[in-house]
RNA sequence: GGAGAGGUGGCAGAGUGGUCGAUUGCGGCGGCUUGCUAAGCCGUUGAAGGUGUAUUAACGCCUUCCGGGGGUUCGAAUCCCCCCCUCUCCGCCA
């Protein structure tokens, strides 16, 4: 969410700035008269509810005395009446602007390239394309051959496409890979695991974006009005809702693991087979929090953190800085990891590495406050800034993994560092 | 799911319907005292919105907030209704 008040004193500025993201009109007028509207109204209230207040006593002397007190009690019915016409009018006024300041994107981060979905950067490419004496094949074969997992029917029978069973080997990957995950996060980056709910309620979703605009993302349970989590994000991020944390315990970092639940309701066109595109995923995520001027710094750190996954595992990616135009609606600004499937010879995303400066902060009502002190004998309460990142994706890193380690044999080869979370096993197959 | 108890400021814990944003204690911050430490004493210490002075650091005033939402009343932390949550006991269950 943006500061109403930012929008309202430099509203060429903030639409210049949003524009660089979306040209649909997102009725920037609209919310500034609105909040003017907002504010003449509870000035008009709160001047006449003081009157009223100054009267009360006024009342109780008059009665206390036995005299009349009837045109007293005229007027504060009359206020009453006014009083209860613009709080009327005021709780409709604030509803409005609330639910448009709700769709409005976040302001990109000034150093973000403009642009669509084209005009991105390349950061950095890390590691080398396998090469191999053989013809690689593409993920697909080898979960097949391997009996890794059910990708037809019998994962379709159970719910519906787009879903997959892991088996044998592919599932204990996948085990070994969450834990590989959040040993390396927890132990070497700093990193307080938590296993969160997977069922959210609107309000949490709302805090880190997902609603309203994005509801037809994420698969709802209607009888009891939760969400499956589409993100361990939304419930980490969550997790200070309505908190102000005390400023000498930032930054916050948190990983967390859980299972992702997406319609992908805009992608039916584009349905892909294989691993690659899922209802149902398994991801840890990594969430902080942090004080406004560190966040820059902040997203770099967790950048690191992403990284380093993929480069323990030693797969080949690279580092996608997005622009302004295809950055998620909440986030300044948003670097993707791609890693090399060498099979299917395409960049797979992985992992998206996003700060979202105060915007959900600012929805989840997140801020901090810092000790008094001799200097600031009154500290200010402020918004945190929040960032997250993908640390990492399993289903893609599976199909990396397989794609760069297959061997001529046909089975793959089990990269060095995973080996102590699988039981020692040097190869699938 | 059933019965009972309870939700008040960072925490603990008061509060006959009328300056109660709220007694008090602890904690925090500042100061005094002290050879040092401890103790003691004094002061200060929530959030949101609005508005004025003013300017980037603030200060004054107004309104709102005692789990949430309604209601009664000239006036509600205090009375009434609904909901949520926590605790205890019972039931059910991995």
């Amino acid at each position: 969410m943006l500061d109403v008040n930012l929008l309202t004193e430099d509203l060429e500025g903030v639409a210049a700035r949003l524009a660089t993201r979306t040209k649909a009109d997102l009725g920037l007028e609209a919310i500034r008269d609105l909040n003017t509207r907002r504010k003449r109204l509870q000035k008009e209230r709160d001047d006449l509810v003081h009157e009223a207040r100054e009267l009360g006593p006024q009342v109780a002397q008059k009665k206390k005395a036995g005299e009349d007190a009837s045109a007293l009690l005229a007027r504060t019915q009359a206020i009453k009446e006014r009083q209860k016409e613009l709080e009327a009018e005021a709780r409709q006024v604030e509803a409005d602007l609330e639910a448009r300041l709700l769709l409005l994107p976040n302001l990109p981060h000034p150093d973000a390239p403009v642009g669509g979905e084209d005009d991105f950067r390349i950061v950095r490419e890390w590691g080398a394309a396998p090469t191999f004496d053989f013809t690689p094949k593409d993920h697909v074969a080898l979960v097949e051959a391997l009996k890794l997992a059910e990708l037809g029917e019998r994962a379709t029978r159970l719910a519906r496409s787009s879903f997959v069973v892991w088996t044998g080997a592919g599932a204990r990957l996948t085990r070994g890979l969450i834990n590989f995950f959040l040993d390396l996060h927890t132990t070497e980056h700093g990193y307080v695991e938590v296993s969160p709910p997977f069922l959210v309620n609107a309000r949490t979703a709302t805090g880190t974006g997902q609603l309203p605009k994005f509801k037809d993302e994420l698969f709802t349970v209607t009888a009891d009005d939760l969400y499956l989590v589409p993100t361990a994000e939304v419930p980490v991020t969550n997790l200070h809702q309505e908190e102000i944390i005390p400023g000498e315990q930032l930054p916050l970092a948190y990983c967390a693991y859980t299972p992702c639940f997406r319609r992908e309701a805009g992608a039916a066109g584009k349905m892909t087979k294989g691993l690659k595109r899922l209802h149902q995923f398994d991801k840890v995520e990594l969430v902080r929090f942090c004080r406004p001027e560190a966040s820059d710094q902040e997203h770099q750190t967790l950048l690191g953190h992403a990284e380093a996954c993929l480069q323990r595992l030693g797969l080949r990616y690279r580092v996608k800085e997005l622009a302004t135009g295809d950055t998620g609606n909440g986030a300044a600004r948003c670097y993707d990891l791609e890693a090399w499937a060498p099979g299917s010879k395409e960049w797979l995303e992985v992992s998206s590495v996003s700060t979202f400066t105060d915007y959900q902060a600012r929805r989840a009502n997140i801020r901090f406050k810092d000790k008094p002190s001799a200097e600031h004998p009154k500290p200010k309460t402020t918004f945190v800034h929040t960032l997250n990142g993908s640390g990492l994706a399993l289903p893609r890193v599976v199909v990396a993994l397989l794609e760069t380690y297959q061997r001529a044999d046909g089975k793959v080869t089990v990269p060095e560092a995973l080996r102590g979370h699988l039981g020692g096993l040097e190869a699938l197959g």
